[in-house]
RNA sequence: CGGGGUGUAGUAUAUCGGUAGUAUCUAUGUUUUGGGAACAUAAGGGCCGGGUUCGAUUCCCGGCACCCCGACCA
């Protein structure tokens, strides 16, 4: 018990202390003084080059799957969002609209985008016509204004930057298809790059995406045990298709409504970045996300040695990019000590320090930051060294935070124990009825919600936590950003 | 929008109804450099408006901002 409490300090004072390294480390902040835009973020150029590897990453991916980027405007009629029932409904608390423009007051309000569906679909029944046109995907990478009731930097903010694709199929089975095939991209952008595990499954009712027919998530756990949505991917069926005229005629010359997904990622993934891998040092950064893999720290206690010294780490320097690894070279003239600190706060894997006692054995020191271990290397084997130990670091993280997620994990069948559970930040199974009321009936009293039904439920015959209805298998839940 | 809290230097903080202090950061100089260097000098401050008072950064009222907790959400 008296461990437990100590567990949960721990966990709390860390919480807090990510929303400092936000600022220090990523160097984002929220607007605040004297602006009328609150909880919006300004993403400075260390925190925006992750961002920038990861539009690189996943377009890369998007494309090998035939997806092709656009853009589409900011301003959207606000007619355009209320041709879609359940969509408006999930919007429109949430939309900034303009009101004015050119000196007068606009006949017709233009709301900015929460989302790109409606404007894209307005446009995407102009382009399809025959079922040759199909399937239209379609990528874009813009920012979004959601006037959330509270911020969060990172998580939740009044603008963000994402991306968002829609594609039209011909077929329902077609647009399935797609719809996972996209879940398992941002997996693999999750588990591969940034060595942050998911749980992917599907959204339960009242969680799902404002117009979708089904929605499918990943889910991850941060430190503190929360979860955190990390992206979707939806299912629309024909709801939009029907709404805003999406439709084709078939190899029969029939008339049929196109079948749609939406999926998207946002800057949210950053801020998942930082929760899962940060210590109390300050931020890790997993090798393949890093925009800075290596820096080198040249170390000249006498003048007479810097010439030497520096001409070393110039070639190391050179040696590393020839291979493709990205390091950065810190010549300034300061203390190596604080140079240590300070990189290791930025989250950069692995350091090498030069100086004249390496110089004399043909070595040089390379230290872990998930570790912090110092190994002696010989220089003509410094970069496989380099290549194999990042390697390391990556599988490292990703094994660290996997095990967290295990480990948190549990199945419970009582409500006592469902409370406890909840209580002390773990993802809980647990079976469901299924029913709306009951969900918000256990967030009422817990502040956890159903997650995801996850794909690797297993059939189960059991009896719902809350309402005891019958129920065939576990659903995941937890509380969550 | 409801409940609670806080506004002092770039940052973090202290004290006080009567000259606002410390650390850090910044600038310059000297000595330093294998885990956050030392000394010297300089620069920099009370959210806004009103009231009480001989005098307000302090007490009171109003505004604004920020933080935490709820409802909303990627």
């Amino acid at each position: 018990m008296e461990q437990t409490k100590n567990d949960e300090k721990k966990i709390t004072s860390r919480a807090v202390d990510y929303s400092q390294w936000y600022l220090d480390v990523i160097e984002a902040a929220q607007l605040a003084e004297n602006s009328p835009v609150k909880g919006c973020m300004i993403i400075k150029p260390c925190g925006y080059a992750l961002w920038e590897k990861t539009q690189k990453i996943l377009d890369e991916k998007f494309k090998a799957t035939g997806v092709e980027n656009a853009y589409f405007p900011m301003l959207i009629p606000e007619r355009l969002l209320k041709r879609e029932e359940s969509h408006i409904e999930g919007f429109a608390p949430e939309v900034a609209v303009v009101t004015h423009a050119g000196g007068k007051k606009l006949e017709e309000p233009l709301i900015l985008r929460p989302t790109s569906e409606t404007i894209m679909y307005e446009v995407f029944s102009k382009w399809i016509r025959s079922h040759r046109d199909l399937p239209l995907l379609i990528n874009q990478w813009a920012n979004v204004i959601r006037w959330e009731m509270r911020t969060r930097l990172f998580l939740r903010t009044t603008e963000f930057l994402w991306q968002e694709g829609h594609t039209v199929h011909s077929t329902e089975e077609e647009a399935q298809n797609r719809v996972l095939m996209m879940l398992n991209i941002y997996k693999d952008f999750a588990e591969n790059y940034m060595a942050i595990p998911v749980i992917p499954g599907r959204k339960s009712e009242s969680e799902k995406f404002a117009g979708a027919k089904d929605t499918y998530t990943i889910e991850a756990m941060m430190q503190d045990g929360k979860a955190l949505q990390f992206s979707t991917s939806h299912n629309l069926g024909q709801n939009f298709a029907k709404a805003f005229d999406v439709n084709f005629l078939d190899e029969s010359g029939t008339k049929q409504y196109g079948w749609q997904t939406s999926w998207g990622l946002s800057t949210r993934v950053i801020g998942g970045l930082i929760m899962t891998h940060s210590d109390d040092k300050g931020l890790v950064l997993p090798p393949k996300i890093a925009p800075t893999q290596v820096v080198i720290v040249p170390i000249v206690p006498k003048e007479w040695d810097k010439q030497l010294v520096m001409e070393e780490s110039q070639t190391v320097f050179s040696n590393l990019r020839l291979v493709g690894i990205s390091s950065k070279l810190d010549d300034r003239n300061i203390r190596p000590g604080e140079k240590y600190y300070e990189w290791e706060k930025k989250g950069i894997p692995l350091r090498i320090e030069i100086g004249p006692k390496d110089l004399a054995s043909n070595t040089v020191v390379i230290v872990r930051r998930d570790t912090g271990e110092k190994k002696t290397v010989s220089l003509p084997d410094l970069n496989e060294a380099v290549v194999s130990t990042l390697e390391l670091i990556q599988n490292n993280l990703f094994e660290q935070a996997n095990n967290r997620l295990v480990e948190n994990t549990i199945s419970v069948d009582s409500w006592e124990d469902f409370i406890k559970a909840i209580e002390s930040g773990k993802f809980v199974r647990a079976h469901y009825s299924g029913s709306a009321d009951v969900e918000e009936e256990i967030k009422k009293e817990t502040g956890a919600t159903v997650r995801c039904i996850p794909f690797d439920q297993v059939e189960e015959s059991g009896v719902c936590i809350k309402s005891g209805k019958p129920s065939n298998g576990r659903v995941i839940f937890a509380k969550s950003y």
